[in-house]
DNA sequence: ACTCTCGTTCGGTAATGCCGACCGATGTTC
DNA sequence: GAACATCGGTCGGCATTACCGAACGAGAGT
């Protein structure tokens, strides 16, 4: 394999920077962070500019996503097969669970969600599509470790985030957990990453039964799990369920 | 002005092929569809892929819009400072209006959506963030010709697209239209993009009064416009304060 | 008013990515 | 079933390309 275009390589290292700090970027931190010259970085966020990748403050100067990604972003949805052939199961799961369900595919070490569905009674809910989920620490990103969707020695490389003293932090904890994950074929979450919030989720299989994604639902851990912090069997069903529809929609011959 | 980096103009440009065809791409296709050497396509879609751009059927060979995409996207809505500052105040307008309300900033020559509040009482809508809305044809479009946000000229250079027979294609009847607009301080639509359907819209400035955006509401003709086919008073009384708001939350001084 | 910082410009340089011809696989046609 | 057409992918030579670093000018802070 030949080299990759580097003017390209650099612009996407911006737009992810510019994406991962939530507030505008000067040319200098930019240039920095990258260890580029400012007038390299410069010729290329005027670039991204021209093409409404990138917007800049007329009034600092600063540099912040442009508009035009949110387009490229919503018609990535529209093309995306793993989604498109979800919506309609994804609908009856939350139906049939009373509960928020959401599909992941790993990107870059985490799980990006391409679909929700909201709490069938509940309103005040916010749309996290297109928010990116720890792989470690959400049972989206649990299941895809498990079934091989994304490699787990990049996570390990550092010490994965506590977010709550449930998170599973320890090679070995984790490991043991994705095992067990596998040979259950659906995995959970109980305040791993949040205290009150639990889920479940299961693989869900392409062609070639190739792990591409996880369905799971979620909310507040008394509903989700039984006393003793089991998750409910009758959740687990219709979730496995629903997950066995998409992977057999998709393609997956016998899984 | 310096020459901008090629390199990234042509991905840009397959990026914005990739959104625009709603179906899978080959390579050859997109070679030739911007007249460039297959070997050059390729070397950048193989870099946009390495950036999670792109993606590839494995099984086709054909490309799509990539995951990082969604996340880019989703990562400018947060950093959006004329969404942000909406947020309430579309909330608010769509419970007094009872109808979808919609934020709209111009884009390539087009209206992109880029907040969305849901008629209250109903819930088979979808979600068209991030959609692209035609000038000529919306209420929001037309707002933003009127008050100079977009050029008018592009529009005209070929005959604009006539959705229904009320929609407006001589440059005549637009520029009258839009200079209504001007006066009146708010704009309407009255199925001119679709049968049925109307909305009305008024302008958002930012800092130094120029016209950022557009908000506007839409729904079933009957409902927006009285037995002649005008816009009601009182929902445009409301509209109006909810634009001078979000302008005075932006910094817009006195308009 | 001075200075420091920031975004921007500019020209020389050589590294860069572009081009077009060439593979190998796939599936299509007769 | 075999020849062919088509497609995605590769490779090497060339010159165009974009990178770099220093200099510029505006703006804010002191």
């Amino acid at each position: 394999m030949a080299g990759p275009v580097q003017s390209i390589e650099r612009a996407a290292a911006i737009l992810r920077l510019l994406a991962g700090g939530s507030r505008r970027l000067g040319l200098g931190e930019v240039a920095s962070s990258l260890g580029l010259a400012k007038g390299t970085a410069h010729g290329i966020l005027r670039t991204l500019q021209h093409v409404d990748f990138v917007e800049q403050d007329p009034a600092t100067g600063k540099y912040q996503l442009g508009a035009a990604l949110l387009h490229l972003g919503t018609s990535y949805l529209d093309v995306n097969e793993l989604r498109s052939r979800s919506i309609n199961w994804a609908d009856a799961l939350a139906a049939r669970s009373g509960e928020a369900v959401r599909l992941g595919t790993p990107l870059e070490g985490r799980v990006l969600v391409i679909h929700h569905v909201f709490r069938p009674d509940d309103t005040l809910q916010s749309l996290d599509v297109g928010a990116l989920l720890p792989l470690h620490a959400s049972s989206l990103g649990k299941v895809l470790l498990a079934f091989g969707a994304t490699p787990l020695d990049a996570l390990l490389e550092d010490e994965p985030e506590a977010y709550t003293r449930h998170t599973l932090v320890h090679p070995e904890q984790l490991g043991r957990a994705l095992g067990e994950i596998r040979d259950l074929g659906w995995g959970a979450e109980v305040q791993e990453m949040s205290m009150g919030e639990a889920g479940i989720a299961a693989p869900i299989r392409g062609q070639g039964g190739l792990v591409v994604g996880a369905i799971g639902v979620s909310g507040a851990v008394e509903r989700i799990c039984d006393t003793k912090g089991r998750p409910l069997p009758a959740l687990i069903t219709v979730l496995r369920e629903a997950a066995r529809a998409i992977s057999r929609d998709l393609g997956a011959a016998r899984w």
